[in-house]
DNA sequence: ATGGCCTGCAACGCAGGA
């Protein structure tokens, strides 16, 4: 069994000792971070090497930021969407003999209208794009991280409140569905139908005790992979800690 | 009561998140 989990920690400095309580509590094989908010060159290793984790990392300073934490080696590193000019650090992918994991940190858009949401869906149309060429090299493709896309109404504490606001616009829910129709099953909604499940609260407004969330940090699978997937679930524990990440932890167990 | 935060950077508030 294989352990994949993904995890915006809103900071690696700031999240140094969740991020160790986790490992130590979860133990995944591979764990995909989006957020870290540091260049590589600064980057944390040492306490992620002791514990036996390989890191992956393509940072940047401030803003975005992924690392994917493996227990081997990847055999191959993709850091860009091919044909998508992006100094923005976004986008990790790592290639291992059974597996091709890719990991996400895909923009907010702030708000529709604004050139940040244009920016998002020329995004998702780029990964889009690349996907079949990925499907093709790779039979088993998981991707994973964090969507700012709340898939349908049941990821969303207030669908009326949200409707056509970024995260749940239509043009964004359709580009997701473009990706999940080329193969790829949301693993969490398997084994998890019901509404009220989500995997982000905003810091404001008390609205983790209140469950005021959004569904919105996927894990992905295509055809071998989903079909080998045995369980999923999102870690609410560390949003109880002090001085957490605004988002859970997810993951996903397959037999691979 | 029904909601008013967090991070990094460099400043003494801002941008950005979602």
């Amino acid at each position: 069994m294989i352990t994949i989990a993904s995890w915006n920690v809103n900071s690696i400095r700031a999240r140094l000792d969740h991020l160790g309580r986790w490992l130590d509590d979860n133990s995944p094989d591979l764990l995909a971070l989006q957020e870290t908010k540091i260049q590589d060159a600064d980057f944390p290793r040492d306490a992620f090497a002791e514990r036996g984790y390989h890191l992956t990392i393509s940072g940047q300073r401030t803003y975005n930021g992924v690392a994917v934490f493996s227990r081997s080696a990847p055999l191959a590193v993709h850091t860009d969407i091919p044909g998508l000019e992006d100094p923005q650090r976004r986008v990790l992918g790592v290639a291992f003999p059974d597996l091709y994991l890719l990991d996400l940190y895909v923009p907010n858009g702030s708000a529709v209208g604004t050139d940040k949401y244009a920016y998002k869906l020329a995004w998702l149309d780029a990964l889009a794009a690349w996907l079949p060429k990925l499907l093709a090299e790779h039979p088993s493709l998981v991707i994973v991280g964090d969507f700012n896309i709340a898939p349908e109404d049941r990821d969303v504490h207030d669908p009326e409140a949200w409707r056509g606001q970024v995260l749940c616009s239509e043009p964004e829910r359709a580009r997701l569905k473009a990706i999940l129709d080329l193969g790829f099953v949301d693993t969490y909604r398997q084994f998890h139908p019901t509404a009220g499940n989500y995997s982000w609260w905003d810091y404001r407004a008390a609205a983790f005790r209140r469950n005021l969330g959004l569904r919105i940090d996927l894990i992905l699978a295509n055809g071998r992979a989903a079909e080998n997937c045995r369980e999923a679930a999102i870690d609410r524990t560390p949003r109880t800690w002090e001085r957490p990440s605004d988002h859970a932890p997810v993951i996903s167990r397959f037999e691979l």
